[in-house]
This record gives C-alpha cells, structure tokens and sequence, in this order.
DNA sequence: CACATATCAGCGTAACTGACATCG
DNA sequence: CCGATGTCAGTTACGCTGATATGT
C-alpha cells in the first residue's frame, strides 16, 4: 500500500492538482541533495558576486593562505579545481592584482603563486561573505543539526571520494 | 587561533604537504553538499545508465504513474524540468515506446502524455536501480542517520523554496 | 625516456532565457 | 488582448578530456 494511481485518475484537464511533486522523488536523497546543493550554489553566487568573486576565487585564495605560495599543479590538487581550468582562475586574480605568478627559479616549468597584500584584504572580505553565506544557508538549523548535517555530509564524502588516487594526472576531487 | 600560515612556511619547492584541502573549505557546508551532491549525481547516472536511462526520464515516469496522465506543461511543473527541456525527454520515451503522446480533443494546444504497459514495466525496473543508488550512496550511515539527513535538506529546501512562484511561466524548482 | 607543469582547445550536461506560433 | 502551451534556438557554467610545448 503506497504509490497507484496507476492509470485511473487522470487530469487531462490540466489545472487542479498541478505542480506538486511526485512522493517517490519528494524524499528520494540523491534529489534531495542536487536540489538542496543548487540552492546552495545559487545563494553562494549571488553573495560572492557582491564582491565580483566566483566560488574558484574563493578557493584559490583560501588555499593560498592556508598553505603559503604554490605552484599551479598544487593549487589545482588542493583546491580540486582541474588545472586546464585553473589558469582562467589564476588570469583573474592576477589581473585583479590579488595574485602574483612568477616563473619558479628552481624549477623553471613551474609558476610560483602568492598573494599580494591586496589579496589578503580581499580574503577577509570573502571570508565575511562566505561566513554570511553559510548562514543564510543553515539558517532553518539549530547549531547542533548544522553539525551534523555537516557529519553526515563529511561521512558521505569521505566513503564515496577516499582520497582519489588519479590515473591522468589530474584530480576529480 | 585557528587557520594562519599566513605568508610564513611556503611550499615553493613543490612535492611535500600537497594535495590536502584547505580548513576553510574542508567543511564548508555550501561546498559539502556541491561535493556530496555531485558524487550522488555520478551514481545516479552510473546506475540509471544501466537501464539506459537518465534522471529525467525517471521523473516523468514516476510522475505520470503518481498522477496519471497529463499535458507537458503540467508535467514540466510536477517534475521540475523547464518546458523547453522536457520537449527532448518526451521525445525520447515516446521514441522508445515508454510512453504515448497524444493530442488533447479538450484543448487543442495540449498534448496528453500517457504511459504504456511498456512504460509500466521499465518504470518498474528503475524503481529498483533507483533503491539500489540510494542505497548505495547511504552505505556509510545507519537508518536513523539516514532519516535525519533527509529531514535536514527537506528543511534547508522547504525553506529555500517555498514552493516557488514563477515569473515568466517556467518552474525553477 | 618517463614524468610534471602550464596552457589551450574542445566536449557533454544541466540549468536557464527568449522568442514564436498556436490556441483558449 | 491576455495567458497558456509546445517547440526551437541559444547561453552560461562546470566538470572533464585530450593534446602540446617545455622542462626535470
């Protein structure tokens, strides 16, 4: 006893119970997240724009605070972002005048990135934008159930994406 | 004290603390679900491939089975696949004979889109593949756990998109 | 020679927009 | 005339795949 109307019930004449969603997809999870992750992206767009960032600008940045200049192929492995698309990223933020690319002297295939101060301020701002973000995103949560969804979340990832090991030379993370 | 290399302990020299994503991002909800979400996407598409099938046509034949027959546009609401989209997916289950599409005598704009046995049957297959995915992308987490995360996200979409109007005739949702 | 790095060019999919003819 | 319907054309972003030139 669950899901039937089979072919039965129609509503050929249109307007009536029009534009509810069918039960079996309402709670199916993999549509829950999609759905739930475009919300996400589309409140994070919106609020990166503000400061005419995208999500790779943020990441990149991030990174590089985080863990110092970097060539490109390591700013590509932390960040997850695929370093054919990467070099835009690093064009942007380096004709913003946030980032600096200069060819390694010990290793001359390599670029070394690093941030200028200007960069560094304008982390902080994306910082304050992305705390915003999160929160405008969990803000039907309690603090607790922000935890775990985070948990629950990091749990899923964690088994599905097991430190990718990658055959091209590329990573999928 | 929390994330601060600042400047400080470079890694110009390339192969040493690479590949590790940064604090700030690791847990970052927005970029959790976008991860998570992306990977129940792989699997979704994985499986349903299996039966040469995509997302979309799942949703247009679970929904005409919940609802019964009805006119693209009122599918294009109920699945929320855009009108212009849903065109090509019809086109698809109709071309394979999963389903039927027939002119309304009521209305002469509309088309009535029906399932045939056929249909019923393949829907029935992936009603299974589907359990299979979720099943799948949940291994990780216990039942309970699983419940909770759904209750989660439906409460991070409820409130993200109550049931949303729309502008120009199209469904975002 | 095998491998890594930076770059470019291109593909497939998904979400989304706009226009248009038809019909109510 | 307004609004809905089916359809087509096209855009943008993203993830991903080569291929190539250079350098280790």
């Amino acid at each position: 006893m669950s899901t039937d109307t089979g072919t039965g019930t129609a509503d050929t004449t249109g307007t009536r119970d029009d534009r509810a969603t069918p039960a079996r997809l309402r709670s199916l999870p993999s549509r829950l997240l999609t759905k739930t992750a475009m919300h996400a992206d589309r409140l994070a767009n919106q609020g990166l724009a503000r400061a005419d960032a995208r999500k790779w600008h943020y990441a990149v940045l991030a990174t590089l605070q985080e863990f110092g200049p970097a060539s490109q192929a390591a700013l590509s492995r932390r960040t997850g972002i695929y370093r054919s698309d990467l070099v835009a990223v690093v064009n942007e933020l380096a004709g913003r005048g946030l980032i600096e690319r200069a060819p390694d002297p010990a290793d001359r295939r390599r670029n070394v990135v690093s941030m200028t101060p200007r960069g560094r301020r304008y982390l902080r701002r994306l910082d304050e934008l992305v705390a915003t973000i999160q929160d405008d995103l969990l803000a039907p949560l309690t603090q607790p159930e922000r935890d775990q969804l985070v948990r629950l979340l990091t749990r899923l990832l964690d088994h599905h994406a097991p430190t990718a090991p990658h055959p091209t030379g590329d990573q999928p993370a």
